[in-house]
DNA sequence: GTTCTAGAAC
DNA sequence: GTTCTAGAAC
């Protein structure tokens, strides 16, 4: 151009995409039909046909390049990174081109699977899971990397074209430079496990820039806990798929919408998994948040290492025996989490019900709770429609469906619970961090509590509290920090709640000794109402108490009378949350609180317990029978009750005056 | 928390 | 056949 005489300017090409975007391919098909003399560095085949490392790749291009080829880098050059190193090697005679094969990860991902002696050797399930994480971190070149040339291709034509191109690129030629094509606009690709990916893939910047400038830095309070789950009873056990995808949509649906922050995967090693397949289409119908819920082709036991995906807890489909071997995700998982699993998981249980599950806390020694952040394995065990199994349910669909549900809410209780257990011990190894970097005041075996989640039934108290306005039916009093209203549904002849305001206090429990002047001012709000209900009727007697474990959320005393004579009173569970120690006098929760610091909770146990007369401690057969037994059991009350004023009625009335 | 209902208990 | 409970759904 300039009258020098340089007539054999080489190229060096840079292939940029992921496995089975056709970089090969492409490669092949210029270099037997080109004029120029090319030559292909391919990574996956560059030590004797078999894969290589990065540093004989770049030996190899720069041999081609002292020899004046062209060539061509055969790998996947995702990461500005990654391509700069071949750049480097071109000298100023040099241009340096890249063809970014920016096809959709589905059309990559299905030509992994179907090439199966691919030169990488890529496989199955583990195909998605390496284009999926490859595409997470790339970054499209850009000029100023020293490309003089980018060519983008989007589909199979474009790919055809620039193939066209440099074919017949004559060894004199030259292509103009800049860029060409169509950039893609990041996420237009599996937007679902993109979108699934995003949060792990900023938790993982994060930890990244902790782990830079803090030694130990590995606490991030606010990451998601991910559960990585198989899909249960439908291999060995051989399970209708149908059903059992149904069965999963449900319970994952409804899991995800009474717990916050948390994650599904549902996890097949096959790309061509029916089971998956139908999930996917199911999840979509139904709108399932594609950020908290997907279905995930991979291998369970290499989920982050082979997928980029971080699970801390992995469900296994164990047998009832818990014990490894049996082939499948069992087998699997118990071979890579090493024998601490089977030792750990002896600890916890020796058999396993259909139905049901169990968790065990992976001890940091196992491969799987190095390589992969695994922190827990939950055992499942699901219906077994297999004849050559034990517990074979023959056919019976209306028990397996029950069963297999119950498996799957098993296995997501126990994860919310081994979920909340760990972000609670990371949160408190964070306070404590921050408030004592000194001190050596670490309590580490802390009661762990976990997080209530209120369905959204049981909020109606809570939003009564936050806008009486809003609800005024039924409400007796209100003042600025407490109501006493009607109970909705009376146990009793007179039935009334009163209500604390405060925000933050749902329930007993959380009643703690800076909160006494508000129970006391519930407790005299009460003692009040129950003066005015005695003087209407002298016959009453009252108790005033809470519900070890309310229903509703927002701290709330239970001002009832002891006729328990109410239609609203159906079933064991209402006469034993009355009568039994599941309800907690008001003036002994004060008490305790006073002394202890919080009250003394019971067993939500005590609910199920037989059915006895609150006064004379008969047992009766059912509600009806209990029913008409209290009508007319004139037997005076316990002792326990007529002390320290648990009891209130007209004879001790005088004293209630005092009191309130 | 309630309602609804299958199926257990009688 | 009727009564009653327990569990799912809301």
């Amino acid at each position: 151009m300039d009258g020098e005489e340089e007539p054999n300017r080489s190229v060096m090409v840079i292939l940029v995409g992921p496995p089975g975007s056709g970089k090969s391919t492409f490669c092949e098909a210029v270099i037997t039909a080109s004029k120029r003399p090319w030559v292909r560095v391919c990574q996956d085949t560059i030590n004797n046909g078999k894969a290589g490392t990065k540093v004989q790749s770049l030996k190899a291009a720069a041999d081609a390049l002292n020899e004046g080829k062209n060539i061509f880098i055969d790998r996947c050059n995702l990461e500005k990174e990654q391509r700069a190193d071949f750049m480097k090697l071109c000298r100023s005679h040099t241009d340096i081109h890249a063809v970014v094969l920016d096809l959709p990860a589905k059309v990559c991902i299905s030509r992994c699977v179907n090439r199966t002696r691919h030169e990488g050797n890529l496989q199955g399930g583990q195909a998605a899971a390496v284009v999926n994480k490859m595409l997470q971190n790339k970054e499209a070149p850009n000029l100023n990397e020293g490309f003089s040339r980018i060519t983008f291709c989007q589909n199979d034509k474009d790919v055809k074209d620039a193939i066209k191109m440099y074919t017949e690129l004559g060894p004199s030629d030259k292509l103009s430079s800049g860029e060409f094509g169509q950039k893609s606009k990041k996420e237009s690709v599996q937007p679902s496990i993109m979108t699934f990916f995003k949060k792990s893939a900023r938790e993982e910047n994060k930890q990244k820039e902790k782990e830079g400038n803090n030694s130990s830095g590995n606490v991030s309070g606010n990451e998601f806990p991910t559960l990585a789950f198989p899909s249960i009873s439908t291999s060995d056990f051989q399970f209708d798929l149908d059903k059992a995808s149904d069965i999963i949509i449900e319970s994952a649906q409804d899991f995800l919408k009474r717990v916050d922050n948390v994650r599904l995967a549902l996890v097949d090693l096959s790309y061509k998994s029916r089971i998956l397949s139908l999930v996917r289409e199911k999840a979509v119908k139904k709108g399932i948040d594609s950020s908290r819920f997907i279905t995930f082709v991979g291998d369970i036991t290499q989920l982050y290492s082979k997928g980029g995906l971080r699970c801390t807890v992995i469900a296994n489909a164990a047998n009832w025996r818990l014990r490894p071997g049996g082939g499948g995700v069992n087998a699997a998982i118990f071979k890579a989490a090493g024998e601490v699993l089977e030792v750990a998981t002896k600890e916890r249980a020796g058999t396993l019900n259909p139905g049901s599950a169990v968790a065990v806390p992976l001890p940091s020694a196992s491969p799987l709770y190095q390589r992969e952040g695994v922190t827990h394995v939950i055992h499942v065990l699901g219906p077994n429609m297999n004849p050559q199994r034990p517990n074979y349910l023959e056919n019976d669909y209306t028990k397996g469906c029950k069963i297999l549900r119950d498996a799957y809410s098993s296995l997501f209780e126990s994860f919310t619970s081994v979920a909340c257990l760990e972000r609670n011990k990371k949160q408190k190894l964070v306070e404590s961090k921050e408030k004592t970097s000194g001190e050596s005041k670490n309590n580490e075996e802390q009661e762990e509590v976990k997080p209530r989640n209120w369905g959204s039934w049981a909020l109606a108290l809570h939003n009564t509290a936050k806008d009486p306005e809003k609800h005024k039916d039924g409400l007796l009093e209100i003042s600025d920090n407490l109501i006493v209203l009607n109970d909705l549904y009376p146990k009793a002849k007179k039935h009334v709640l009163v209500l604390s305001r405060l925000n933050g206090l749902d329930c007993l429990e959380d009643a703690k000794r800076e909160h006494l002047p508000m129970l006391r001012s519930m407790h005299s709000a009460g003692v009040k109402w129950v003066n005015k209900f005695l003087r209407e009727d002298p016959s009453l007697n009252f108790r005033l108490g809470y519900h070890s474990v309310p229903s509703m959320r927002q701290l709330h005393l239970h001002v009832i009378s002891q006729d328990f004579d109410s239609p609203s009173l159906k079933n064991k569970k209402h006469w034993n949350s009355f009568t039994t120690a599941f309800f907690r006098d008001s003036v002994d929760v004060m008490d305790e609180i006073e002394e202890h610091g919080s009250a003394k909770l019971t067993d939500e146990k005590l609910l199920e317990m037989e059915l006895r007369c609150h006064r004379c401690k008969s047992a009766h057969p059912n509600i009806p029978k209990l029913k008409s037994h209290i009508a007319k059991c004139r037997a005076s009350f316990p002792p326990h009750l007529l002390q320290n004023n648990r009891l209130l009625s007209a004879s001790n009335n005088g004293i209630l005056e005092q009191i309130s």
